[in-house]
DNA sequence: AAGGAACAAACAAACGGTTGCGGAAAAATC
DNA sequence: GATTTTTCCGCAACCGTTTGTTTGTTCCTT
């Protein structure tokens, strides 16, 4: 069965022609004849002639392929993000190649040899979660592959990158809170690794002192994301003297998991305690008790616009690498489940 | 910075010996002597030398890189399924390029060209709901690319696929409902469309016969898997005289949006009415109330299992095209939510 | 000492296109 | 009718590797 593809070369040699005649026809160069060019576009069209990607890429170094490379691809947010990318790189006729490092850094630098020995054109990158060395990333820029991050960003100078400001987010959480008259509240966070633990925190703080809310730190925890220490969390916010009339949590899986705990203890939930979370999850629009609100993220429209970058970036890759880095931040919105 | 990454050639040149050679060395060739193996290993470690995949897959006629063809990648099953792929594929040094149909047929035709251009050594495909042509797929056999189907496979002869046998998955949760007492079960089922429709019809004949349970029409509904129709169909189900004790839905959406319909009629879930369902997604842990089970359809093993059925078909390709073809067929699990 | 085996490395073609350059033929100019 | 211009196409190099074949040594055998 083996047909061997029909080649430039078959083209010309059936119609005695060079092989640059019949390229330069297939491009409608115009120092071709429309005589030759017909005849050409024609025999094409008959054997089906497809020109060989793999030549091309090789002759002019350039793939139109992007890597990307995320923690987990069946996480909602990353998949939805790469929704995004493939569907901006589908308009583009760019082709994503794929990879998860399993937020391993081991394994996200294996990714990132291969893909830059398979030429992608540029890179769109969310850090692993363990990632604590950076010089992987900085290899790329030897190799003139550029790179933009999102949503997990490494902590480097001079990257382009796409996140949501969660502080802002954070900060709306806790004015929506405050306006309804809460005034202890709780904070479950994230691992000190990640970086959006130290934004979240940060919004937080910020949003109280604005709030004129003393700070107190019994009221904030840190994670590992698991439920286990999600529950001790929760056991030690229930413990408090004071205890807190609501919660913000790292995500809606720590929400749920802080939530499932708490019912175990029989609060109510968003009346006894009210709960915040990060995400906004499909699935909350299904549950009987979702946490009242969620800050949604906009993982699709983080992805398409990281492409987007990327994709602009590669088109005036000409001129000299200019110094300037795209910066972009979304922000997040507030999603209210209940009223 | 545009720094030539340095070849094959740039090593001969430097060691004045020719590429050959190099090439050779590189690759541990016995004719290449010890002292001048060592030579060139140790300049091409030097000069961090990489070779150029562009080069090697044009030559080669082989990319090591497999495409994946699904409906839409921010689906749990979907993206759980792409997450067993990558895993398997990257154990085997292939990569991935990913390609979303959004359920289009014109999208999965244009997806299917642009691989085959970027000549990927095979394909995996989860079918698009409505797709109804299948000459792209026939296509695929001209120029020899072999092609393992996933879940939704097409209704063609002589294709290589892997499938959880619904079936199955379907008597399975009429037993388990026949079991416990249950006579009135009703069936909330998807599309004509979709050939996973057809296949828990069946089941769920098939099941009822076997247990002596008379089939009425009246308990079977088909939606279109918007909430709405679910809706309806549970107004309809409800409004039956003999209201049925336990319904069957096509998958946890499904079940999710008759659920919260159920419950606004003041049904109490899983005691007036049980409810089974398909997919076993990672809510129903955080549900209070989720369907009673739900059947499990592997889905990162169906994916893995694809992958890996590709990779060995690409292994052995070089004999002439075997004509035996891998029907996996995966069994199903239910799961029980609740006691 | 001659013939041949065994080893080491070079030569060259090939993969399928793209592209700068040069040149012949046709058309336009005077 | 000679010269210039335009139009159209071929030549050949090149991209980086792989690989079949050839050439040139060295060493052993008899």
């Amino acid at each position: 069965m083996e047909k061997p593809l029909p080649t430039i070369k078959e083209i010309a040699k059936r119609l005695s022609i060079s092989v640059s005649t019949v390229s330069r026809a297939l491009h409608d160069h115009h120092s071709i004849g429309l005589r030759t060019k017909m005849r050409v576009q024609q025999l094409a069209k008959e054997l089906k002639y497809e020109p060989n990607q793999t030549a091309i890429f090789f002759k002019q170094r350039k793939t139109f392929t992007i890597g990307v490379i995320l923690p987990h691809l069946s996480e909602y947010f990353f998949s939805s993000a790469i929704s995004g990318i493939e569907d901006f790189a589908n308009t583009k006729n760019y082709n994503v190649l794929l990879g998860q490092s399993h937020d391993e850094e081991e394994r996200e630098k294996q990714i990132i040899e291969t893909m830059k020995n398979h030429r992608v054109d540029g890179m769109l990158i969310s850090v692993s979660k363990n990632t604590s060395n950076y010089s992987h990333f900085d290899m790329l820029k030897d190799y003139n592959i550029p790179v933009v991050f999102f949503d997990r960003i490494p902590k480097m100078k001079d990257i382009h990158y796409v996140v949501c400001k969660m502080e802002n987010g954070m900060m709306e959480a806790i004015n929506f809170l405050v306006k309804r008259g809460h005034r202890n509240i709780g904070l479950i966070n994230g691992p000190q690794t990640m970086v959006a633990t130290h934004e979240r925190l940060e919004g937080y703080m910020e949003a109280l002192k604005k709030n004129k809310i003393k700070i107190d730190l019994k009221y904030i925890f840190s994670t590992d994301l698991t439920a286990k220490s999600t529950h001790s969390a929760m056991q030690a916010l229930l413990k408090l003297k004071r205890r807190p009339t609501a919660v913000i949590t790292f995500n809606d899986y720590v929400a749920l998991d802080a939530i499932q705990f708490a019912q175990k203890e029989k609060i109510k939930i968003n009346q006894d305690i009210c709960f915040v979370s990060f995400a906004n999850l499909p699935i909350c629009h299904y549950m009987e008790n979702p946490p009242l609100a969620s800050v949604e993220q906009f993982p699709y429209q983080q992805g398409q616009k990281a492409a987007e970058i990327l994709l602009e970036l590669l088109d005036k890759k000409t001129d000299s690498c200019s110094n300037t880095f795209h910066k972009i931040i979304l922000e997040p919105k507030l999603e209210v489940h209940q009223v």
